[in-house]
RNA sequence: GCCACCGUAACUCAGUUGGUAGAGUAGCUGAUUUGUAAUCAGCCUGUCGUGGGUUCGAGUCCCUCCGGUGGCUCCA
């Protein structure tokens, strides 16, 4: 009788009896864990639980704490949503059915849309068939078997993609009177699915390719627990509380209109003193750390576009030409060029370089219509744009500057959970080998020394060079790309740059592309979002107001406000003749950092009663203290209370 | 660009089976002079996104276009 040695995570090792399933497994590795148990990890490969576990394993349970666990748990919603439908619309065939990072969603084809009313019918049919217990089970099929398994039910996608398939690598998973082509794993009962819920419907591609036929995708969610999912609803209510788009027409500080056109972006003035405190700060930055301003102009000749390659390879998404006087002239979608013919302007020697051009570069991109998206998807935006042309030998020392620098940018506006890409060649690509390898190498290296955690892209690299790209994590968790810092192999070359080396040689720069902020109206969305618009002390539009009792203490209050700007602190005085509760509420909703009641009290003391955002109480200081007070948070940059 | 949904006052939204529009907020005027999240009264507010069609009659039904939203594709 053959046996089964478990090597399990501890390090130790087990044996059982030959032919021992992985719930079993799970039960006698880790009895608490079992019930919890939603597939195994056999070797590093994920497996369902009623499938035997084969000699000289190392095992491990996988559970719905793990990103695997939860992917198998919303992949086996995803089957349920499909059986449901299929149930319902037996008209509608199935295409894919994945776990995404946050859910799932499966692709249909329908001959009409599925309307709301759908929706909730569908989710109570799968509550019903989660309900019933029904086993999954997995089962594997040759190729043929599958062929003519799918043609009969009429799968015509299905059948699509098992054409692609490998004999001897399918397998299908069913549950009762469905069955899905599947590589699995999956939950071992539908009865394992407890709290799920359908977000939305929304098209896409067959395969992706928009050549395809749209098909009909229905996103969910789905939980171990109804609390879990309360949670998760709850939490897509604070995004939504959150969104900048919202908060920014709350706050006044943004719109976008009708009759100027989609993706341009207009900045009323809480929203642009915002912008011009950033601005200022990066400005000063920019100057410590070794960077000359440079401005360009908007637009400029085509054949400059041509030069630069621009119109060979992103002419659909520039602006259309202008002509005058017989010359075509272009909306810039780039700042490079121009910032290139600074430099070519004369000879430059080895020992000018590093040269950075810095420049907050408004250009102008065609985004096609459908994805434009507030702040965070223009098609007018300033690009904290700059570009070092650097000798070969120096460029690991320019990017790790680079990099420290964009961290500490980012920092400083509270961003501290980041996540950064290295993209490497992509198929289409101009530059030798050697370059590639060598600017990558530099990239990495960099990023080990300044201590930043990273990704790898394989092939996501421009055609031009490879990059590093870092997103930004806010306060939900979602990403956002924001800084980049890219090599450029193709303009260097087309614009023959060139510098006199030590040798008296002419040789050709690298050259750089960053963008610490990225855009500054995506880096302002996300500011915005980032602090639900409570921004702290240093970036707050208005940073005290001040709010008189009664009209008796118009005049000292007037006084007050003074005193608060001629020290540079941005203040406002509410002097309307409401109540103090009014004034304080209004002050509260447009997130004003400290709010300074004056009464009679104040007068006499020569003072103002504080109240923080939040709510907190900080008591009567006399005007000179808070100033102070203030001027410390403005200068430490401090993040304030939220 | 594609698929779906949406578009009513400055804002947030009602508007029943088709019978030519309503609330709250904001704004304006006046009263009130108030101690930490909404004082009261009065007044004003619309080409119901656009153009067309069906109908005796359209905010409501149908089509076109424009714009927004969620995705898809795209993001050099």
């Amino acid at each position: 009788m053959s046996e089964i040695r478990l090597r399990l995570p501890d390090g130790s090792e087990k044996k059982y009896a030959a032919g021992i399933t992985g719930q079993e497994v799970a039960e006698k590795i880790g009895p608490r864990l079992a019930k919890d148990a939603l597939a195994l990890k056999v070797d590093g490969r994920l497996q369902d639980l009623n499938i035997p576990v084969e000699n000289n394993s190392a095992v491990e349970i996988v559970t719905f704490n793990t990103q695997e666990g939860r992917e198998v748990y919303w992949h086996s919603t995803s089957h349920l949503l499909a059986q449901a439908v299929k149930q319902l619309f037996p008209q509608a065939k199935l295409a894919i059915g994945p776990a995404i990072e946050e859910g799932f969603y499966y692709d249909f084809d329908f001959e009409r849309p599925f309307t709301p009313e759908d929706l909730v019918r569908i989710e109570k049919r799968m509550a019903e068939l989660a309900k019933a217990a029904t086993p999954i089970k997995r089962k594997v099929l040759s190729k043929a078997e599958a062929l003519s398994f799918f043609q009969k039910l009429g799968e015509t996608y299905k059948v699509e993609l098992i054409d692609e398939l490998s004999d001897g690598t399918i397998s299908i998973y069913e549950q009762g009177d469905f069955a899905d082509l599947c590589r699995g794993p999956h939950v071992s009962s539908t009865s394992k699915i407890k709290a799920f819920k359908l977000l939305s419907v929304a098209g896409a591609y067959w395969r992706g390719d928009e050549k395809n036929k749209m098909l009909q995708r229905i996103y969910g969610i789905s939980f171990p627990t109804k609390e879990a999912l309360e949670e998760y609803l709850t939490r897509l209510e604070e995004i939504k509380r959150r969104d900048h788009r919202k908060l920014g027409k709350e706050l006044d500080l943004f719109s976008v209109s009708d009759e100027v056109g989609g993706g341009l972006v207009l900045w009323h003035p809480r929203g642009a003193l915002i912008r011009t405190t950033v601005e200022d700060f990066w400005r000063r930055e920019h100057q410590k750390n070794g960077y000359d301003f440079v401005y360009s102009p908007h637009v400029g000749r085509g054949t400059l576009w041509e030069t630069s390659g621009h119109l060979g390879f992103y002419r659909e998404n520039m602006y259309s030409s202008m002509e005058v006087e017989g010359q075509e002239f272009y909306v810039k979608p780039m700042n490079c060029p121009f910032h290139i013919m600074i430099y070519k302007n004369k000879l430059r020697s080895y020992r000018e370089l590093p040269m950075r051009f810095a420049e907050l570069g408004t250009v102008y991109r065609f985004e096609r219509s459908g994805v434009l998206h507030g702040l965070l998807r223009v098609r007018g935006f300033t690009q904290d744009d700059a570009h070092i042309f650097v000798a070969p030998e120096d460029m690991e020392q320019e990017i790790i500057r680079v990099i420290d620098f964009t961290v500490r940018m980012l920092r400083t506006f509270g961003f501290d959970d980041f996540k950064a890409y290295i993209a490497t060649r992509p198929e289409k690509s101009v530059g030798d080998y050697t370059m590639w390898e060598q600017a990558t190498q530099a990239l990495k290296v960099a990023a080990d020394k300044v201590n930043l955690g990273y990704e790898m892209d394989e092939g996501g690299g421009a055609f031009y060079g490879p990059k590093i790209d870092i997103k930004i994590k806010d306060a939900l968790g979602r990403l956002w790309q924001c800084s980049t810092v890219q090599f450029d192999f193709n303009e260097p070359e087309r614009f023959d740059m060139t510098y006199i080396g030590v040798d008296n040689q002419a040789h050709r720069p690298y050259m750089i592309h960053r963008a610490l902020l990225g855009s500054i109206e995506r880096f302002f969305g996300m500011l915005i979002e980032h602090y639900a618009g409570a921004f702290p002390v240093w970036l707050a539009p208005v940073q005290a107001k001040v709010v008189s009792i009664t009209d008796k203490q118009l005049d000292y209050a007037k006084g007050v406000r003074d005193q608060l700007l001629a020290a540079g602190v941005r203040a406002e005085l509410d002097a309307r003749s409401e109540k103090l509760g009014f004034k304080i509420r209004e002050a509260t909703l447009e997130k004003v950092p400290y709010i300074l009641v004056v009464g009679d009290k104040e007068v006499q003391q020569n003072a103002v009663a504080v109240r923080e955002r939040g709510g907190q109480d900080l008591g009567s200081m006399p005007v000179n203290e808070f100033i102070s007070f203030v001027q410390e948070k403005i200068k430490n940059k401090d993040t304030g209370t939220e």
